[in-house]
DNA sequence: GAAAAAACTTGGAGCGCTCCAAAAAATTGT
DNA sequence: ACAATTTTTTGGAGCGCTCCAAGTTTTTTC
């Protein structure tokens, strides 16, 4: 391949003015621009190779999303609550005029993809990994972090999840509901853990990492009502799994009202009801989590704590572009009352 | 920043063994292995910096999906039919451990995207525009241009739109409709365009660019029950217009039969025969085209004329892995008869 | 214990570019 | 016509890395 030496050699100009050509045309005298295309289009140059621009200037014009754990890129494009969440990146990312790059990784190479990642910041996906944190501070570029809390000296954004999950167990409960159900994310891979109080499974006692400020919400609200949380069964499933509601119609048939942490979760609940001829919301209700456009699109629309997934992605993508000092924003969110909530059954 | 050299000189050995440890740790002897990694940790070093690895090796480990003419990349996220595309890239990037890049560019930035764009190899979204692939041959990468046939030389993946839009016809033809209009993409931006045969506005001609094949076999369907497509009325929308249905059915009001080049217009038109009161199938049939997620869930669900689009995408992008002799591949697509269409009202 | 073989380390070359201060050329003013 | 000014062009420096052939050290063999 030419460089801009070959063409400079050709046209009788250094370097330098070759590379003005391409880049500030307007330094260069109108004759000797032409007779540098010309060299450059006789030897089929087209242009200065990225690949030294960004050696000298360090800049990639970028910016990465990594997807939290176990996401293969595929996921992100899968799942409605990535895909929104991606949503607000790509349009921060069209404005800026940036290329958005879904950077690839697997549980042992996420480390590394970060080390490499040809990017001029990122956002991490939903991840209290400390490694990959540590990681990214080491790349020494703007990063921001999703859902979860890595000190004043790292960006973050998450939702006032302690207050979505208050909401809806308050909804519940203003409802006359009494025997709840909790759905709530496994962060390992592996079946749903079923924790069923005073049933041989013991009472949960922590460890629900990301996921314990709902837990907190769901435990405040139940509390108002004379309930424990430690009394309310719960069942910790992967973000994906598809068994969730049977598992948990399964373990908690006396249950009015199922809490769950994510649309998706909710969904499957639906779908389970359908299928065992359980009517929602008459027999059973169902309250989601994120208020993703599939909830309201369920038969019927689901009851959901809503946040506002595109714009989290806008912020993190305006953070890391900002590449300001450390931020931690709280987003709110809303408990949108639909069709899958009700009065119990007397 | 810290240099492999840095590294080098404090631990007393030179920058080539520094490399060594990170990249092949196993040609050093672990003592020194071991100095070298006190030393990086020492000066806070991270690793090669990924910029020298890609000037030096020229591999960026990523490869670019570039939208279509009009799209930013936010709009890749949005339409069902590019996010279902992109859903088969990103499974091949996910099993070649690579970068995805979603690259960004306007009408007037998008030769230089090429130039620029820090991939390995890149897709091409629909887009007959022959500066966009000259400048995609220039930087001698592999590609693959979708929708889009380019010549021997240049890798291609199309469906088959001709058998499809044919098959479409003989459905309707054979439920008896004789009665069309057809719906077809405008390519440029603007309002619909209306050809309205025997009304003043002439019959077509040409100029449909990509969408002509599927004409073609909207043509040849309808001769076969003694209709010309020069006495059916064609409405052109661009992609995401809104309208499409509210246009054809004000202007052909006395169509039983509505051919449409996406899903997403024939759901305009579902949605717009809601509106006015105009029961699908009963009083109006339409087939969509493409087969998108969504085609399934409307109501009633869509006749469509289906292509597998991630399939798609996953064959765009192991050409551009492969990298081998340019293939021009045609897709078969596949009539899927569903609700929306049915036999015309005497 | 010396020679042969194996294991490890070195440093030069080169990847292609852009910035910048200084030099050269062209233009302006008197 | 020459100095002063403005416009253009130059080429050195340096970005950080990996490969590889050659050199050095260690281990094995007899």
């Amino acid at each position: 391949m030419p460089t801009l030496a070959d063409v400079g050699r050709l046209a009788g100009v250094s370097r330098g003015t070759v590379s003005n050509v391409f880049n500030h045309p307007d330094l260069v005298r109108a004759d000797v621009r032409q007779r540098v295309e010309a060299a450059a289009r006789q030897l089929g140059y087209d242009g200065p190779d990225p690949r030294g621009r960004v050696l000298r200037d360090g800049k990639f014009n970028a910016i990465g999303f990594m997807p939290p754990g176990a996401y293969a890129i595929a996921d992100v494009i899968r799942s409605p609550y990535m895909r929104e969440l991606v949503l607000g990146v790509s349009i921060a990312c069209d404005e800026a005029g940036a290329t958005l790059g879904l950077i690839n990784g697997t549980d042992e190479t996420r480390t590394s993809a970060i080390r490499e990642a040809l990017v001029d910041g990122f956002i991490l996906g939903h991840s209290a990994d400390i490694d990959l944190i540590t990681s990214a501070q080491r790349r020494r570029l703007p990063f921001v972090i999703l859902e979860s809390e890595a000190g004043p000296n790292v960006n973050s954004i998450r939702i006032d999840g302690r207050s979505g999950a208050l909401a809806a167990v308050r909804h519940l409960a203003a409802l006359g509901h009494r025997r709840f159900a909790i759905l709530s994310i496994r962060r390992t891979s592996g079946p749903p853990i079923i924790h069923i109080p005073g049933r041989g499974k013991g009472a949960i006692s922590a460890g629900f990492q990301l996921d314990h400020e709902r837990l907190l919400g769901f435990a405040q609200g139940l509390a108002e009502v004379g309930l424990s949380i430690n009394d309310v069964p719960i069942i910790e499933t992967t973000p994906g799994e598809p068994s969730a509601g049977a598992v948990v119609l399964d373990r908690v048939p006396e249950a009015t009202a199922i809490l769950t942490m994510s649309d998706w979760q909710a969904i499957t609940v639906l779908d389970e009801a359908i299928r065992r001829g359980i009517n929602i919301p008459e027999q059973l209700s169902v309250v989601g989590f994120d208020g993703t456009a599939e909830s309201a699109r369920t038969t019927p629309p689901l009851t959901t704590v809503a946040q506002d997934i595109a714009r989290k992605g806008r912020l993190a993508a305006d953070m890391v572009f900002a590449n300001a000092a450390p931020k931690q924003i709280i987003m709110p969110v809303e408990l949108v009352v639909r069709g899958s909530t009700a009065r119990p059954r007397r």
